[in-house]
DNA sequence: TGCTAATATGTGTATTTACGCATATACTTT
DNA sequence: AAAGTATATGCGTAAATACACATATTAGCA
């Protein structure tokens, strides 16, 4: 994140916006690299299928989440496996970060 | 974000939360690398002082950012040059993928 | 010690948003 | 075509939260 970009960080926030609600984050890391239709989700996270077909609109609408219909169901499935990659960075940075502040005298 | 980790991402949520706010990752960004007094982060940012302390106060609890008392003045660091590589990489990641489905026929 | 500057915090408010209920739409099967 | 299943959506509500104002706290200086 160079200062020279610091005005174009807009879309960043949306993503970080979507990814920052428990919920959803369960239906993206749920969802893995395979995808499932919404029965499936639903199932999976124990939300309501108002409020998991809800949170999959926004995500849809971001484009974090792409839908196939097959038949009746309608497949969810993550656009590109990177995401999860810079989820789980993310996350080590995070629990390296918790550890060494521990540990700080 | 293997799938049997599901449950343990309260904290990259909370985390989530904190960079989604658009003035909180104005800061962080507008920070950079370099420490800096409140003042001088509410004139790069043009927000409130009131408002900036407030979004430091959470920034600060959460680990994000570090004070460090220097007389009058308190200066605000990063604790970790890491965080801003993930979001860049976040970003560009996002724009590959914001580029391809426009392309998409 | 009194005064000024830098930063933090308590309180109230307006906006956002997650959720459920009821209902609509789309597809399949008989 | 009718009935059943899968999913989406409009609407109302309760909870979360970003912000400003006023005030408190802490440090430097006369």
């Amino acid at each position: 994140m160079n200062i020279e970009n610091c005005d174009d960080t807009k879309r960043l926030g949306e993503i970080f916006k979507l990814l920052a609600e428990p919920n959803r984050l369960k239906i993206i890391c749920n969802l893995g690299l395979e995808c499932q239709p919404v029965s499936d989700i639903v199932t999976a996270t124990g939300l309501s299928q108002t409020n998991v077909s809800f949170h999959l609109r926004l995500l849809r609408e971001a484009g974090l989440v792409r839908p196939e219909r097959k038949g009746a169901f309608i497949y969810y499935c993550l656009p590109d496996a990177k995401l999860l990659e810079h989820m789980d960075n993310f996350r080590h940075w995070l629990e390296q970060l918790d550890t060494t502040k521990k540990t700080e005298v």
